[in-house]
RNA sequence: GCCCUCGUAGCUCAGAGGACAGAGCGGCGGACUUCUAAUCCGUUGGUCGCAGGUUCGAUUCCUGCCGGGGGCGCCA
């Protein structure tokens, strides 16, 4: 285990434990990265008020009982009580080294894996994937890929919308265009321009919304003809999505969809049990689950709506049965949810719901990772259902586009090939990195300036930091698989960047337990700095001596692999040049 | 009206109850006969929305208020 939170973490506990008893077994001993020191506890604090003894002097009980003589070159006890640790030089560089060839990166495998479900994308059919849908699927990719480095079992479900009143006018609209229309083949290219003119014609022609009408019927009837052109419709609508996550590098495929249609088979169901255990009721024609906790306008209960009044069901049933299918089927032990911020009582209706109805135990944890609305300059939500909203490919085109201005000016000698493929390595990553690096749930001004910037904690940025990198062992001629070390720690940017390094697992650790892919972001960046400083001050190939050298391409060797596996746990391409 | 969420430097954002609140961008000043200057170094810049409370200690937890955003019965 080369990660020194670890270390310490597990070295502060034992002697707090020899120092005052087993009862304190299990004490987080509040190891973190320090100011003063390569790293402190803030364990003797809190510990004291516990113990009734003056917290310095619960710290020297602590450090009394420590055996850090490997790691540290010095403990001290400062300030209230903080125990303050500085790091030997030359354990960081045998730690670091320990990392050169290991595919892990000394990142250890969950202790528990867990079974989970991650939901995310969930696009439409006929629908144009706009920027909401762009940041719940690359959060929930990132999750997903790093979830599963992790080792834990990841099943992704794309819930895409699949179902529902407006396919009657989509199978009307694509019976009268023809299968294997110019209109049709909208559906790949332009999901947008489909759907509006099967929209317009439903409004403006009485007929035609009859038809569309009676199609509804025979659709949810399963008629088998109606079911042949709605097959035919997702089929069309697969091949736009799948070549939107093959041009932004999402891992979805087919296997991984299980949209609303899936669960159908199952709504009647779900409303049965409900309204037999007296969990739900009629209310105004509609078969509604009350919950106490759940109160709106004058204090009034808030139903979550399982049977319309209608007989239809709603997104309400769908997702209850996804919850039931989830634990039951898929042997969930935590299942997350990749979806919009405004859903949020939505889900905790259903969350609750499926617990009142035993289809979520208490040892399943469900969690709501909240994406934040992404906004227009005009400080307005971007919606699909009303007005224009950018389409998705406009915008990875549109960075695309501005990335390829950057290398055409910077990287003239290249080939037209070699600069498109750059240009869409960076600006894809930009468009991706940007959804990334700020916390989920927040709400952010959507700004091309901003996310194509070059500088700062882009993905441009990071990329370029692989760039040089790669350019440092081609123009040595060096195979990066015959770097060696040893290291030696000489120079100040030498350790500090080696020390980052160490502290990849702790980080990984983090967002598989928190879900924000955005702390993975800020590590590479700091990582990132920590390189240019190094790359700026410490010369690799033209180094004082052979020894300096192979240290110096040792930390180099590693820092590559470090972004390049932290790029991948995003789903950003690392560049051989830029 | 109730619930959720956010309010941190001019701007965009980090911040695991702990030491003097951190980055980036912008501004200002430096560094290219260089392993890629799409870079680096220095500097400037803050009543952490306001008021209480809990605590040895609060940007962080609790309560109230102010302000932005979102949600609150048959769209999903």
């Amino acid at each position: 285990m080369p990660d020194p939170q670890s270390v310490l973490a597990e070295r502060v506990h034992s002697a707090l434990v020899t120092a005052f008893g087993p009862d304190l077994t299990g004490t987080d001993p509040v190891v973190r990265p320090s100011q003063f020191a390569d790293y402190q506890s803030n364990v003797a604090l809190p510990l004291a008020k516990r113990l009734r003894r003056a917290p310095r002097e619960v710290a020297a009980a602590i450090v009394g009982g420590l055996d850090v003589r490997a790691e540290c070159e010095s403990v001290e006890i400062s300030g209230p009580g903080f125990i303050n640790f500085t790091l030997r030089d030359s354990w960081v560089a045998e730690q670091t080294r320990s990392l050169l060839g290991d595919p892990r990166l000394g990142v250890p495998a969950a202790a528990h894996p867990q079974n989970i479900p991650i939901d995310y994308s969930a696009p439409n059919v006929a629908k144009e994937m706009h920027v909401g849908h762009l940041r719940t699927t690359v959060v929930g990719d990132a999750l997903a890929r790093t979830l599963d480095f992790l080792g834990h079992r990841v099943i992704r479900q794309n819930h895409i919308g699949d179902w529902g009143t407006p396919f009657g006018m989509l199978i009307e609209h694509l019976l009268e265009a023809g299968e294997d229309s110019a209109e049709a083949e909208k559906l790949r290219t332009d999901p947008n321009a489909f759907y509006k003119a099967a929209r317009a014609k439903f409004d403006a022609d009485p007929d035609f919304a009859g038809r569309a009408r009676r199609r509804v019927v025979a659709l949810q009837g399963g008629d088998p003809e109606t079911l042949r052109h709605w097959h035919e419709l997702i089929e069309l609508s697969k091949s736009y999505f799948n070549r939107v996550y093959r041009t932004l590098g999402v891992t979805l495929t087919d296997d991984d969809l299980a949209g609303e249609s899936t669960y159908n088979r199952w709504l009647a169901e779900i409303c049965a049990e409900l309204e037999d255990a007296g969990i739900a009721r009629i209310s105004e024609g509609a078969l509604c689950v009350f919950l106490d906790e759940f109160t709106g306008r004058e204090g009034k209960p808030v139903p979550l709506i399982v049977r319309k009044s209608d007989g239809g069901y709603t997104y309400g049933t769908t997702d209850l049965a996804t919850v039931r299918y989830r634990v039951q089927e898929l042997k969930a032990d935590r299942i997350v949810y990749v979806i919009g911020a405004p859903q949020g009582l939505h889900l905790q209706m259903v969350f609750a719901t499926a617990r009142k109805a035993g289809w979520l135990p208490d040892t399943v944890e469900p969690v709501h990772v909240q994406i934040g609305n992404v906004l227009g300059t005009d400080g307005k939500i971007l919606r699909s259902r009303s007005g224009e909203s950018m389409r998705l490919m406009t915008l990875v085109d549109e960075a695309v586009r501005r990335a390829g201005e950057v290398v055409a000016t910077t990287r003239p000698e290249l080939d037209d090939a070699t600069r498109a493929h750059i240009a869409e390595q960076v600006g894809i990553g930009a468009v991706k990195y940007a959804d990334l690096s700020v916390s989920h749930d927040t709400e952010y001004v959507f700004d091309f300036d901003r996310m194509l910037a070059l500088t700062g904690n882009t993905g441009p940025y990071l990329q370029y930091a692989v760039a040089r990198i790669r350019s440092i062992f081609r123009r040595g001629g060096i195979d990066p698989s015959a770097v060696r070390g040893p290291i030696a720690i000489g120079e100040p940017a030498e350790r500090a960047l080696a020390l980052h390094l160490l502290g990849l697992g702790a980080v990984l650790e983090q967002v598989g337990e928190l879900l924000e892919p955005h702390r993975l972001c800020a590590y590479l960046y700091e990582l990132a700095s920590a390189f240019t400083t190094f790359y700026d001050q410490c010369p690799v190939l033209r180094a004082p001596d052979a020894a300096v050298r192979d240290s110096r391409l040792a930390l180099t060797q590693v820092t590559l692999d470090a972004l390049v596996l932290g790029l991948s746990l995003l789903g950003v391409s690392a560049p051989e040049q830029m």
